[in-house]
DNA sequence: TATAAACGCAACCACTCGGTTTCGCAAGTA
DNA sequence: TACTTGCGAAACCGAGTGGTTGCGTTTATA
């Protein structure tokens, strides 16, 4: 299935996992410790975070390890890009008031 | 009510909504007229928005103008930077898999 | 070989979500 | 004043979400 990347990260527990696998490849039941709800339920959000290749995953013997895949989560900040202009703005709109702060400063 | 933000993105409609209001501050018709769905679905949305402060709103007269409000989004971006570290990763890892090429290529 | 562990999958359920229709209210306008 | 316009709020509805329990399969272990 073809998943939505920001409805995947709109869930706080799949945040929290995407940040803990992030940080160290994990296995379900290693994660599910970590939550209060159960192993399933924890499986049923890695399955979204895998079905928007958020994550990959390496089978080893009877455990399933699951990493952090940086490629995907690059779209996200694809994404914000467009908004920063106004961050930009408003800090250029700052750097004017200070100016003129300075100036009426010198000025008296 | 305090909304999460990434919930709030987490919509298609309302992510164009912000894009849409980010380029030019708009009235709930005008915005309503670019999208499939009704007024009062629209409404909906920009009631979602306003709730984690995404937008800001300004009544003229009988209309309401919304305005994009950049701060919030921001906390957004804050969360990508755990893992931006990543991608820097990945590039060191580019970078010594092509020095070592060259530096076989200089060898033979 | 019998048992335990690690896991995915399916069924079920209460709740939320995104949409519509209907309504009421304030602000312009004839 | 009567009518239209722009809007939010409420009621309702089908679809989706996040959780649980139960089950089957594969792999390791006694």
């Amino acid at each position: 299935m073809n998943r939505d990347i920001f409805q995947a990260i709109a869930d706080p527990t799949r945040r929290e996992i995407l940040s803990l696998i992030a940080s160290k490849r994990m296995t379900p039941n290693s994660l599910a410790e970590k939550f209060p709800s159960s192993r399933q339920a924890i499986s049923k959000h890695i399955k979204i975070l895998i079905e928007c290749d958020l994550l990959d995953q390496e089978k080893v013997g009877r455990e399933i390890y699951y990493e952090f895949n940086p490629e995907k989560i690059k779209e996200v900040d694809k994404w914000i890009e467009q908004f920063r202009k106004h961050w930009s703005d408003k800090f250029d709109q700052l750097d004017k008031v200070l100016n003129n702060l300075n100036k009426n400063k010198n000025e008296r």
